[in-house]
Formats: structure tokens, sequence, C-alpha cells
DNA sequence: ATAAAAAATGTAATCGATTACATTTTTACT
DNA sequence: AGTAAAAATGTAATCGATTACATTTTTTAT
């Protein structure tokens, strides 16, 4: 009953041939003559043979598998860039692994544990929040292998990135507003310590500067990249003595609790106040009214992801060949945002 | 420069035992003294060691992973059952590979190339569309390996499955409007050959039978899960010569559309018409109204197919230990629905 | 026709952990 | 104390593919 599986021996034997031209044949065929060649595709293909991985890989020393890191598999922004990342990985003999930062109790164990030695080859990240200390474990873990980061990353360190270009983003939606008349805008950023929170908030108070729009300690509101951090914001809008005509925010989750909390207390988007999120995230598009938002294209960006990671992969010192990439982003215009009232 | 490896070997030697005795340190401590125990121990903490994994399931004839069939990683729906899984998985030593159906040509190539004999040791799908032939390659393929299907299933068949009660859900649905006095109520189905649309299509319908409801060929839309759908089913009621007082909908995401080209059209939901969805996506919270719907828990369908792999894979014929689990749906009332017109 | 070079193929060691079987040590009991 | 049973440990074969090195066959050049 416990069919021993096929082996390369088998092969050899029915195909009249040795073990090493088998595996030649299924690795380098090029050096193989026409007629064994066939014999041993015949034979293959008879038998239904397939290689063992586990076998291959403790021999050639890989893994054959890239670990994607992901800092919460359950919320949707993170399953495009994941499938982009699938996409990029298809056809090729990776596997990918995924490991949710949120599945682990503290990060040093996550990282220990998922970095287990010879498991893969490389990683992915898709989370930013590492520590000094978490980043040293990465490096000592994964020394000689590449790593790259996606979407989110970490300052100061030589690991290879792809990320949007969050600047311009921050830009467009402050541009956008001063084209329709908005002179007084808000911007509810991310959490403090993520990374994209910075760049977006830096790029709107950049912009807000070049283009001499006044700034007080009412122009940024703190909050993290929920629905719940858009209602707390739309409330503290609220309460402010002058309000903004307009307001761009750290993602479209933001921009979304604000809209509906606003709605609530009988402000309208866009007659009252204009709104711009960040990302385009599938609601975007179908929330009423429609958000005005910067997109993120994060199909593109999980596939480049792979790429960069495939040609690391692929390289005989991977870990010199750092390489990053920014992403374009778009000003997609919708019914979230139109003049403020003074002008109509 | 090239640091080999440590291996049992060195643990071995550093510790004053054999490789037998590390090997048992690491998966039957039970077996060893004390003293032995913990020299390994020791000596394992000093030098960092971590066992290799091919190694280990070359000669273990496991692969120490599991295959998570995804019908389309990029669709959000999905993630949220990924995550169940993956919290499942934590803390055992299996991997969790990921394939996106949608990344393959066709769907005999998809099952030859994803279940590479000795890659994985189980599967789950999340993709009930299987052809017979499919079926046939799943089963030849992983002849004595477990196989769950997590919220699709594909009729007929032995594999084990994890499912919310969709009949119910179906019914919680229909009799909610008709406590709310609808008595016209249309149900906008998914695509026709998807086995969650047959049930929840027969659950609306026997649920209409049982409260005598008129059933016309008006009665049910033909559509796929999508939000287009949804926009193309409204267009079709609104053509009707006697419109529905409800809709029920066999996803959110057709809900979605169906409110918003019904508001496009000037009618109102729930005051002209109420509209319930299906699933409980991230959305329909915050959407506009706010969605009443059937609420799945997709999370829990991933943490129960987890474990019902795992009870499978600790089994010694897996294969005979089917395991079927029904998750209690529930309806979640929110601002979608509302008496008609009629009553108030 | 023959030597040298190139191409094709084979032999056997190797990757690192597990485990059947053999041997030694300890414990339990009379 | 002596012996049988139980526990602990060790030796070496094994999982299946790859590849360094050795050998044979074919091609090329003179």
């Amino acid at each position: 009953m416990n069919k021993r599986n096929t082996t390369i021996q088998d092969i050899a034997k029915a195909a009249g041939v040795s073990t090493a031209t088998v595996s030649r044949a299924l690795s380098n065929p090029e050096l193989l003559s026409q007629t064994k060649l066939l014999a041993v595709k015949e034979a293959i293909k008879h038998t239904g043979y397939r290689v063992n991985r586990n076998a291959r890989n403790l021999r050639k020393q890989k893994a054959a598998a890239v670990l994607v890191l992901v800092p919460n598999l359950g919320n949707p922004f993170f399953s495009k860039i994941l499938s982009g990342i699938n996409k990029g990985f298809s056809g090729t003999d990776y596997s990918v692994l995924i490991a949710d930062s949120e599945s682990f109790d503290d990060k040093t164990q996550r990282i220990q544990n998922a970095f287990q030695d010879g498991q893969i080859d490389g990683l992915i990240s898709l989370d930013g929040a590492f520590s000094e200390n978490e980043v040293a474990e990465i490096s000592y873990h994964l020394i000689d292998k590449p790593v790259v980061f996606a979407c989110e990353w970490v300052e100061n360190t030589d690991f290879s990135s792809i990320r949007s270009d969050n600047d311009s983003g921050a830009r467009l939606a402050v541009q956008h507003l001063y084209n329709l008349g908005h002179r007084k805008i808000t911007h509810i950023s991310g959490p403090d310590s993520n990374i994209l929170t910075k760049v977006r908030q830096a790029g709107f108070l950049s912009e807000c500067k070049k283009l001499k729009l006044e700034l007080t300690n009412e122009s940024i509101i703190r909050g993290d990249f929920s629905i719940q951090a858009g209602y707390a914001a739309a409330s503290q809008i609220l309460s402010f003595s002058e309000k903004p005509t307009a307001i761009t925010c750290a993602s479209d989750e933001i921009a979304i609790g604000v809209i509906s909390q606003l709605r609530k207390a009988g402000i309208s988007v866009p007659n009252d106040i204009s709104v711009v999120g960040f990302d385009d995230i599938e609601i975007s598009n179908t929330y009423i009214p429609t958000l005005t938002t910067v997109r993120q294209d994060r199909f593109e960006l999980g596939l480049s992801a792979a790429q960069s990671m495939l040609k690391s992969l692929n390289n005989v010192k991977p870990q010199l060949s750092i390489y990053n990439k920014m992403i374009d982003v778009e000003l997609v215009v919708r019914e979230s945002t139109a003049p403020p009232l003074s002008i109509k």
C-alpha cells in the first residue's frame, strides 16, 4: 500500500542512464545528447515523476521559498500587494510563504520564528515597523540573503525598497485643493512612528509652505490609518473655531471615517468641506460620495518587489545589489472634492 | 567567508553526545536524561543552531507546508479567511503557502503546478470551482493527503469542508424583511455555477415559499458577486413594471452596487427600497447607508479550516477523517433596511 | 589516420536530520 | 548481590537529488 515515491533512480533505470544524466535532464538539458534527453523525458512522462523539493533544496542549500511579512493579513489593503507579489513569483520555482506580524506575540520572537534559517531564501516585508534591534536580528539571520521592503520601509538601513512616491502624492492632494480655491487645509496623519505618515505629512507641510498657505497647530491632526481615527479627527475639527475648508487624509479609511462623522454632524462633503484620501482602496470608488484620492498601485508595488527579489536571488552577492524603486502615484479626482463655499 | 551551517554534528560534538541524542533532544526530549538534555540545550543555545528543514523533511517524508488556494488574492474578501488560517498554523511547524487561482492560465496546469508532490502535506482551498476532472487531479496528486475546503466547497465529493450556514443566512434576510412588512422581495444572486449562489438562492426561495410570498420570474436576478453586477441588477429592477420593496443580495458588493445605482436614479435606500447584503465585509459598516447584512465570520472560517487540517495532518489515515463544520451566521441590522413605504 | 580537444556520461560523495537496531547504563526486584 | 527489565545512548543506514571528478565517446584539426 505504501507506494514508494518515484525517484531519480527509477527514471535512470527506466531510461537506461545514470542518475547524473537524469538530474542533468532536469536542470541542464543542454548538456545532454538528444537521444538520452529524449529517453529520460519519456521515462519521466511515463512515470509521472516529480522532483523531491526537499532533497533538491537540501543538496543545493536553498529553500526555494520567500517569506512575505504582512503587518495585518486581515487588512484588505495588503491583499492587492500580496497578489502582485504572488504574480511575480508564479512561474518561478519559488514558493511564497506568508507570515502575519499580528500572529506573533513579540517582535523578536516573530523574527526568530519566521526567519528559521534554511527555510527561506529571502524576505519581503510589507511591515516597516522595525526597531534597531529587529533590524539587527534580520541582518543576522538573513545574512547574505536579500531583503526587500514593499510599501513601507525602514529608515537608515541598506535594505532594498519598493515604495510609492508618497511625497508627490501628498503634494498632488494639496495642489488639487489649492487649484479648487481652498486656502485652509488640515491634514489628518497616520500613526506617529509610521514612515508613510512622516513622508506624507512632510509633503503636505512642504507643499503648503510652497503655496504660502497658513499653517497653524490645527493644520495637522494625529491619528492612525483607521476609520475610527477619522471619526475622532472629524470630531476635533468640529470643535475648531475656524474650520478648514478642505482635509487631506493619510489614508482612505481615515477619509471615510471623517466623511461619515461630518455627515452625522450635518456637514456635507464636498459642499461644506472637501476631503482627499490616500491609497485608492476598493471602496473609494463606490463610497458615497466617491472619494478623491491619491492612488497607489498596490499590485505593481508587489510585482516590483517580487521582481526585485528574484533579481537579487539570481545574483551572487545579493546583499550588495540594493535596489530601490519609486512607483508613481496618481491623483484620482472624484466627488469628495469641490470648490470651497466662499467661491461658489 | 562562506561559513558552514551549524549542524547537528557540531552540537553533538560540543555537547559530547551522539547525533541521535541531539535529534532526540529536538523532537523527543522526554527520552533523554536530564544531564544530556541540558548539555544539548546548552550547546544549541550557545551556537544558535537551527534545524535544517529540508533535511528533516526529506528524512521524514513530509513537507511541513500546507497550500492555500485562493480564487483571487486581490479580492479583500479572502484576506480575512487567510488571516484565520494563518493564525491557525502559527505556532505549529507548518508553513502556509499561498497560490492564487488567477495566476494560472488553465486549471489543470494550476493543479499540477501547485500540487507538486512532496511540496505540501495538505490543501486548503477557498476555491470551490472545480470540475470533475480537477477533482480527480486533486485526488490523484494528493492521495492520502488531507484536503479541506473553506467557505466554498465542491458538491458530491468526500473532501472536508468548513462553511458558513448560507441557507440560514438567506432565510434570516428574508425573515427580517418580512417582519418589517415587505411582501415583494427580489434576490440578486451570484454567478450561476457557484455553490454559494445555489445555496443562498435556494434558501431565499424556500423561505419565501414558507412565508407565502409571491414568486415571479422577476424574483431572482442573475449576476455575479461584483459591484458591477449590482449596477446592472439595479438597472433591471428599475425597468420592472412592479418594483420590489426590498432586495436581498448574494454579496455586500452587489448590495453596494445596487444602492449606488438606485441612488443615481433618485431612489433612496432604505426609504424607497430596502437592501440586505451578505458577508459583512469591512465597508458595510461605513457605507452610506450602513448595510444590513448577513455576517459570515471569515476569520473563524479560516481558523476552523486550519484546525481541521491540523487534525487530519496528525491522523494516520487523514483521508478517512472527513470533517465538516458549519459556522453560524448572524443578521446584522443597520441602516439599509426599513419598513416599506406603504406601511409608513 | 591520429592526437588533442570537446562533449557526453557515469561513479560516488554529499547535503543534514532521523531512526532502526545495537549496545550500554540504570533501575527494580528477589 | 545478582539478574531481568527498562531506560539511555550510540552506530550507521537512509531520505532523493546534485555535482565534483573520472571516464568514455565524439568531434576537430592536422
